[in-house]
DNA sequence: TTGTAGGCGTTATCAC
DNA sequence: GTGATAACGCCTACAA
């Protein structure tokens, strides 16, 4: 591997002046100039990353941390980050935590070893007493999850609004037994969502029963397996919010093999407007969060940060999110099939 | 930012005996490492990992370069190899080429600038000869996509029996005027596919219209516009092989939505068996490819690249697909409803 | 305009 | 067992 030290030797100068043309840098001859750029490409010579971050501490590389790219919403998030983060120069690590606190930990000392400059953080498995530490060692910014603390810049819709909009909607369509489905780990979404949900009915005198919140439901065939519960222990709910497009579509399709009709029988919102809502017979209602300007504003807080090292304030950034209504929540919610 | 000087200051022993402890190396009194531990938790040491790479000329981690994250497909993938290189202690870089050639290049560039120890390529955008060059920087594994040659190790499917399969398959349930999907960017893959789908009309005796090879098809929504333009302009066609259950399922979505019944007007293969293929109405037949023991392979076969510099052989690991049959097809392919 | 020299933080070599 | 010292490849005062 030829150094820069082979590059001067060969064009019979010295590695400052090799320095200089590498990072155009004023102060070199067009004639040396020529000299040198030969020489290069003679011995295909490619500056030394290693060295370079070692002598500038910086790494031009930012890690983002999320709990799994398999989730299209996470998926979609980081096609977006990496997109803006490249635009600034910036290289990006995916770090799948699988909500695994160790893993999140283990990723975050990637700021502590400086290979890399920035975090994001989409995952948020750990107690911010533990996380805290971290922001010794560089910036971390929060996108999608969020807490109340004001030490930390963050980038989210507002979960408690969105989970009383989709709840109040499900009410407004005549569901008056409602369930409710949370994800595999617990997190401030999670509670403001359930917060959001409990709200819509409480404002609408409605009273929930506990047996109706069904947790660890992350996936379709979680779904699925939500939906039998309720066929069989507690067939009178007509109303589901899930926190998931994809619990909502294994609830639709385990609905529709039992012969149950959604809406008629079953209301069910789901969340995110991913790809499938669209496609299931019927269309899933769903919260759509504007992803590409949250990535966006993202990266453009941690690259502010990650270049004025000291005097940026932390800020909160609230996005407008979007309930959109489609046939899986419908007026015919009051009809239900002589089959139910 | 303390370093291994700070340490050994602290400790009143070498920057060598600390190293030592480091790096889990005999030669050190317990009683010597223990005040060394100590010094390195009272300051908060942690080794500089620029400066290690520099020093070890490794980075210990992988670049793996494929189009996009939010294809399932590669999702899947990414999670997959994450986590088999993991195990082998490889940190993941994911580099997203879009199918484009420079950026493709680019990020092979990370290779020669030493910022990764090895490649895995899930994307193929560029020539042969293009990437050939990269091989003096480091060891190239082909991952899912492959061509014929036999300079660099590569892992996949058949994919031109897969699709021969699939399309005997179509045509054993009645199918006669086949159309054939391709996605946007043209590479052997494709190419194989297609030829598997020709040879498959061609023992049975079927000819095939060459305006029923529809480009440039592989999302949702180009599904959807591929279905208009067989209804518009080859209404009889009765079997269509995708290469993508995306593809496959805004076929079926708009099928729907224009009355016509799946399978029994049309037969529709996918490919991938991604989630939405069980989700759908009817059920995608789809195949699927052995996501999981291809990644290990990749890995596996990288890691080993990497250790043994020099004499690795190249080799080719072809793996075995199951071609999943569900109601996208059937034998009531021969029944059109009357609206058709 | 160009070159010299020192150091970024580690680890390997060799001497003690 | 332990410690000086010399790289690894690059950048940047500072000197010329």
């Amino acid at each position: 591997m030829a150094t820069i030290e082979d590059v001067a030797r060969l064009a019979g100068l010295s590695r400052t002046t090799v320095s200089r043309v590498i990072n155009d840098q004023p102060y070199v001859t067009e004639e040396k100039k020529e000299k040198i750029l030969n020489a290069m490409k003679q011995l295909g010579y490619v500056p030394n990353s290693s060295a370079r971050r070692l002598r500038s501490q910086r790494t031009e590389t930012i890690a983002v941390l999320l709990p799994r790219v398999t989730n299209p919403f996470f998926g979609r998030l980081i096609e977006s980050l990496e997109e803006e983060a490249s635009d600034y120069g910036y290289q990006v690590i995916v770090c799948q935590t699988h909500d695994n606190k160790k893993k999140e930990l283990d990723y975050l000392n990637l700021l502590k070893t400086k290979q890399v400059d920035g975090v994001v953080l989409a995952s948020l498995a750990n107690d911010w007493k533990d996380i805290e530490p971290f922001l010794a060692s560089g910036p971390i910014v929060l996108c999608n999850e969020y807490m109340e603390n004001e030490q930390i810049s963050m980038i989210h819709i507002d979960h408690f609004q969105a989970a009383f909009d989709a709840t109040l909607h499900l009410i407004e369509q005549g569901c008056r037994h409602l369930a409710y489905t949370t994800g595999g780990h617990q997190t401030h979404i999670t509670q403001q969502r359930k917060n959001g949900f409990l709200r819509a009915l409480e404002v609408n005198n409605l009273i929930f029963n506990p047996e109706l919140e069904i947790c660890g439901t992350l996936n379709v065939e979680e779904g699925r397996k939500a939906f039998y519960y309720i066929k069989e222990r507690h067939p009178y709910v007509d109303g589901v919010f899930t926190g998931s497009d994809e619990v909502a579509a294994g609830m639709i399709n385990a609905a529709a093999q039992e012969g149950w009709n959604v809406p008629g029988d079953l209301s069910i919102v789901g969340f995110d407007n991913q790809m499938i809502s669209l496609l299931m017979v019927p269309a899933i209602t769903t919260v759509q969060q504007p992803i590409d300007e949250m990535a966006s504003k993202t990266i453009q807080v941690l690259v502010d940060k990650m270049h004025n090292k000291n005097h940026s304030m932390e800020h909160r950034y609230i996005y407008p999110y979007e309930l959109i209504k489609r046939s899986s929540t419908g007026i015919n919610a009051a009809i239900p099939t002589a089959s139910k």
